[in-house]
DNA sequence: CCAATAATTTAGATTTGTCTAAATTTTGAT
DNA sequence: ATCAAAATTTAGACAAATCTAAATTATTGG
């Protein structure tokens, strides 16, 4: 019941295309995976055959109970890899998925729980994004983009919906950090533009793009 | 200038077999692998397009210097992935190997010399074997089997030559460790085994098979 | 030195994963 | 409802890495 590494990058990208539960569709796959369309319709007609989805020709697919045990189970490998990477190496932000990208597809439970507990079982990855238990149970975290946020109610930076070094580089500059405190004190019509106010610092401004690249959640109390 | 796993594996294969200068077989190749000759064959001619070796057909093989590098920076990823796993998410000896099989296939200069600076920069791994530093250069280190070390003469237990669980069992019952200071007291002529003292624990008696899988070094005072 | 045996290579096939080009199906606009 | 455009699949090819069976080359004992 093993997977290729081709196979399980498949099998990841399907499960973050499914999101709402739309078909994937072999496009967007194609365009996931930087592949042909040809090469798609060939894989999930594989994966079809290990019984992991359903697929319907010309109508898209979707991962059944199985692949999503799956997807978790390697997006878990990914993020704790992330996680080491990060914490323990110092590398940035922007340098730890393409790594994590080969490190996920060794499949040794036994090396994953090692890893997670001496990792002291860590909740989110470098980017924010939660990290699967060892059952493939994720915390359903609800965030939000800051560019929705309400004005005046403190928040937690807790991800962020790209991971560029472009916009590593930006956060860095300002200093926004996941798990910082943050409040916005106005938003501009003009531009959407926010002022916003991290810890104690000095007011600054963020771009609209920017404020819909940073997710944030309310700051419990 | 990149090789695949595969490729990785026979480079790796063929320099451990060309330790004593002479060429390397095809069959010495293949049951090192667990392939057969005739893909041995195929691989040889593939490796030697890529110019890293010196292969004369029904003559054996041997690594260049580019490939004997190549060779040296794959041997330095496998030990030091064994020694974090070892060290850091506390494995076993026999359970380090495989895992790093596949882990050193991963060729990141950055992973590698970030993990290398992480962990201390290690000079052995769990197995007593030397690590290459970041140029792929290894310490020569003289080792001889315990079997054939000198009487009462303080030596460093530095290495195996079999990386089974079976020997890892019985050096562990033993509390024979890498590192460990022992001194042979007694050599029996009738069936070769040996008395020795470790530390200043209590006599224990070696056989003369384990005795020739210890490798020790002298102790330096 | 020569024949038997051992070692090695060649020939031909298979699986995985990809591609391009052509054919087919679905979708959407009139 | 029809038809052009878009999406998808099929057909056929290729590279990597492996295998089995057959052919070739090297070695060695008498
Ligand atoms: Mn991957
Ligand atoms: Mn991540
Ligand atoms: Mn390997
Ligand atoms: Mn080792």
């Amino acid at each position: 019941m093993g997977f290729s590494a081709a196979e399980e990058n498949y099998i990841k990208a399907i499960w973050k295309l499914q999101k709402d539960n739309t078909n994937v569709t072999t496009n967007a796959l194609s365009e996931a995976l930087k592949t042909k369309p040809a090469s798609v319709t060939d894989m999930l007609k594989r994966l079809k055959d290990k019984n992991i989805l359903n697929y319907l020709p010309y109508y898209g697919v979707q991962l059944n109970a199985e692949g999503q045990q799956a997807a978790l189970l390697i997006i878990r490998r990914h993020r704790l890899w992330e996680y080491f990477l990060a914490e323990k190496l110092k590398f940035d932000w922007d340098a730890v998925h393409p790594l994590a990208e080969e490190l996920e597809h060794i499949n040794s439970p036994e090396l994953t729980n090692r890893l997670d507990a001496y990792l002291g079982y860590p909740q989110i990855d470098p980017h924010g994004d939660p990290i699967p238990n060892i059952k493939g149970q994720m915390p359903v975290t609800t965030r939000i983009a800051l560019a929705d946020y309400a004005l005046n109610q403190p928040a937690v930076v807790s991800g962020v919906l790209n991971q560029s070094s472009e916009l590593l580089e930006l956060l860095k500059h300002k200093k926004i950090t996941i798990g910082a405190t943050i409040e916005i004190c106005r938003r501009f019509e003009f531009d959407g533009s926010l002022e916003i106010q991290l810890q104690d610092l000095p007011l600054i401004t963020l771009s609209s793009y920017l404020a819909q690249n940073i997710l944030v959640k309310p700051l419990q109390l």
